[in-house]
DNA sequence: CTGTTAGCGCTTTCAA
DNA sequence: TTGAAAGCGCTAACAG
């Protein structure tokens, strides 16, 4: 009786054999990396298909050095853009070869952990789209070589690279519309707290109608997201004479939660004033909101974050970027196009 | 001068000698495995601190045959409830000490193709949140002892644990709910080429109201999420003489598109009619929506799934397991509640 | 409790 | 073009 041991997995060895070839040929004729004759090449393609060959990427990874995976930092990911902007990055990361590892973090310590582990991991690359990787851990990072870049974050790391929508260009269409709607008093709305992103919005915003002689009313709210936008709302209104008549938001949460806490204290738009959102997420275009809004091209911005990793990953000598991302305007209900 | 050859990673080899022990005492401080003497441990402990040393993980793996990776499918996350159900399953992988791989999935082949990689990751298990993990493949995890758990899917797969929302308890609230307010017509609203999940919510709804021999209308919407509810209602309403007073709709989006498409032609809830949604997302709570929803409870979803993996992972020959999580009414304005 | 040893499965020089 | 051989960094018997 013939002990037939059941290996868990079948190796390259077993391909070789089986094709009559060295573990070399198979790896080679798996990696496209040394030449291989066509022929050894199909006799090895044919036994690694007889036999259900697949390559360990966890023996590959250790040997090379660096695995095909790429580590993505997220958070909250119940704001529809952020959600939006993940599945940009895996698809993207998915098209290119790579596969995604990713982290959901909550404050700096987790971010810490989080690319900690992406290094024990050796990740191709890392993309941070929430938080400010402190730089001690880039700095591991660089010593690794795995390159790092943010999305949408302040641009003030040495050695990561930035892909960022345009917020000047979005914060000047955004002016520029809600002033030539014929707007006299703008107003700003922020999350208190808000990220670099928002803040960069709002400077950008303030420069812009600066141009015009003119000063935006700052709002900021307690809280982040549609409630956050709602209450602010509401304290706009609770404050007496108020008389705003046109609002840009640093976001499409805010917005729709501010619409909806004007709309609950009697105030519509664009019948009493105006209000651009920032981000254009699914929601913003639905039947009830109808929002006017900044749009951010995420598969641009996925593009380019993936495109950036590889472009380091091959000359990490590179000149750190930062790249702007275009960003258009979508006029809906909140601030109709303009009719000449 | 002295050649200081600059290693690109601290290796367990390293801190072993300037600890002044083995190798193998070091990796047993690691993973707590093997007994260490308080004494060596500290030793241990210091110079890896002093070196910097990381396990790496890919080593690791290796030579376990298994990472301490979770494979995560997933699709269309702009979807809330979907990306809400991601983040959740993300929070509580990281709280049981592994890290999540994840992948967008459009298909069945991008399935099929994703699964393998993740074998091929040597994952500790995978969480299936879309489509139908085709048992061939299963099979081969199965081989691999990896474990493979669905999150309301169909449950017919051999091998494969599940954990679902009780849909039938759902949807005998929803019915109760609904017919307690008096409502006299009922309508089930899905998507046609719908998940099981929402099928299955389908036919218990029916099965409900049926005990009170009554029958809903079965509507169809011929896209998926906001718009195809919102086509619905068009449709609905332009139908001569519908009397339809309570729908049910098979998730919240479709739900939302639903309620947004009957005020576009003058009817609102809960005057004109109740509208019970199913997931509860962010966006059901909104001022504008108001959406009375069964809550799916994500965050026990998430625990659960991950404790199936645990469980399976120590004990392969478990039974397969079918795990039911409880859902809630949430009453808001669409189907208010009852005031005897 | 500790060190020695033999791999895990793959890639990559280096000769042939 | 091919094979032999030397690791990648770690773990897990096994013997001391």
């Amino acid at each position: 009786m013939i002990k037939h041991r059941k290996k868990s997995s079948v190796t390259a060895q077993d391909v070789a054999l089986r094709a009559g070839v060295s573990r070399a040929a198979v790896s080679r004729t798996f990696t496209n990396n040394g030449s291989v004759a066509k022929h050894t090449r199909e006799k090895v393609l044919q036994a690694a298909n007889e036999l259900g060959y697949q390559v360990n990427f966890l023996a590959q990874g250790l040997n090379r050095k660096r695995s095909q995976l790429i580590g993505v930092v997220v958070a909250r990911l119940s704001d529809p853009f952020r959600s939006g902007l993940l599945e940009g990055l895996l698809l993207e990361i998915q098209r290119q070869g790579y596969q995604a590892m990713v982290t959901e973090v909550r404050n700096a310590d987790g971010l810490e952990e989080t690319i900690r582990r992406f290094t024990q991991f050796r990740v191709s690359g890392v993309i941070v789209t929430s938080g400010q990787p402190p730089s001690e851990l880039v700095n591991e990072c660089v010593q690794h070589n795995i390159p790092v870049v943010g999305i949408n974050r302040q641009m003030d790391i040495k050695d990561v690279d930035f892909v960022c929508s345009d917020n000047k260009a979005g914060a000047a269409l955004a002016a520029q519309q809600l002033l030539e709607s014929g707007c006299k008093q703008l107003a700003w709305l922020n999350y208190k707290d808000s990220t670099w992103g928002g803040i960069n919005r709002g400077e950008c915003f303030k420069h812009a109608i600066d141009q015009h002689q003119l000063q935006a009313l700052e709002l900021l709210a307690e809280q982040d997201g549609y409630q956050g936008g709602r209450q602010a709302a509401h304290q706009l209104c609770a404050s007496q004479n108020w008389n705003i008549d046109g609002v840009f938001c640093a976001n499409a949460q805010l917005a729709c939660g501010f619409l909806d806490g004007m709309r609950e204290q009697g105030f519509s738009a664009p019948q009493d004033f105006h209000l651009i959102g920032f981000d254009d997420t699914e929601l913003t275009g639905q039947y009830s909101y109808q929002l006017t809004t900044i749009r951010q091209n995420i598969d641009l911005i996925a593009k380019q974050a993936v495109l950036n990793l590889q472009a380091r990953g091959r000359d990490n000598t590179a000149k750190q970027r930062f790249d702007l991302v275009p960003v258009t305007l979508t006029l809906r209900a909140t601030s109709p196009a303009l009719t000449d």
